[in-house]
DNA sequence: TTGCAACAGTTTCAGATGAAACTAGCTTCA
DNA sequence: TGAAGCTAGTTTCATCTGAAACTGTTGCAA
């Protein structure tokens, strides 16, 4: 059945001596696991229904409220590298949902607006986004999505802290 | 505090008469940028010290034991699709960290191995790995993790479901 | 048998990605 | 001023990615 060696009074300290690591419970991959699949499904639903890939639909959801930013503050706001945003933003010019002008000030500033299409692809996509994260969360109590707020936001900051200073030991 | 709208009796219902989303409250943004973080900081700990991606490292990770697989069962327990699977054993048999023979009575599947090399970077990277993991749940409790460990289970689950069955109203 | 569908794994193709180089506009200070 | 160095955003390049097409193998059924 499982394990093919029962006796773990090695002799053989060398050959398997690490510790065992078992995919399915190491953190790092079931984040991936879990982001995976809903990215893929979220992205899914932007994409039929609008024609908007995920970079898109995060610019529209940062400038929903009407309104107007850089591209930088988007890139800011929506967690995403200013290549990216670059690439959303010129793809969002093509299809006429977004609007650019050069700031009066500062004119390597892009003052970004949406247009009323996509003020109405916000309108119409924001109660599915949600639909989909209560459907989502419906799994859970209220309790457990107050547990899972509190979990993510020391999750992002500890990730967040680890990714500048990978190994504390090795920074004096 | 919690919630920051009480009073849905807006005087202005169609500007933005849609339901607002804040981006950094929304699970799937925040599962997202979450796992984005984590991958990062975790690829280039496995690149730096050992050249290897991340699916190179899951299926070291899943073949660590000395076990033989086939590609197809290794992509189903690494979560990764057949071309990611066949695509990092080819890089790995380039840089000798698996071998390859055909199967006996099936000679559609290959039976995949680490080889020595790949066998010595498991024992070195999982308690990398392991250490990872540590750092970024020491801002949990021990209560907190028992109750990550329950969440991310009940929310991989939901979501699959949701994958499979994108609207349940528009399946009688 | 042979014909055909299902399966394992690979390759192709078209698009997405990130790092680094680049362009253009702004700021500083000698 | 004006050279040197920032900053905002874009482009390039090399790589990665997933879907679909493809190759070779097996199983089944007429």
């Amino acid at each position: 059945m499982a394990s093919p060696r029962r006796k773990p009074s090695d002799t053989e300290p060398s050959t398997t001596g690490a510790a065992k690591l078992h995919l399915t419970r190491f953190l790092p991959y079931r984040v991936s696991v879990l982001s995976n699949v809903v990215s893929h499904t979220v992205a899914k639903l932007y994409d039929k229904r609008f024609g908007i890939t995920i970079p898109e639909w995060r610019i529209i959801a940062v400038l929903g409220g009407g309104e107007t930013l850089s591209a930088g503050e988007i890139a800011q706001r929506t967690a995403m590298d200013k290549v990216q945003v670059s690439r959303a933003i010129s793809r969002m010019l093509d299809s006429a949902l977004i609007l650019r002008e050069s700031g009066d000030t500062d004119r390597r500033k892009a003052l970004l607006t949406l247009t009323p299409k996509a003020l109405a692809i916000y309108a119409e996509i924001v109660p599915l986004a949600l639909a989909y994260e209560a459907q989502l969360t419906s799994a859970l109590t209220e309790e457990e999505s107050v547990q899972l707020d509190r979990l993510l936001i020391k999750l992002q900051a500890q990730a967040d802290q680890l990714a500048v200073t990978p190994d504390p030991k090795n920074t004096p």
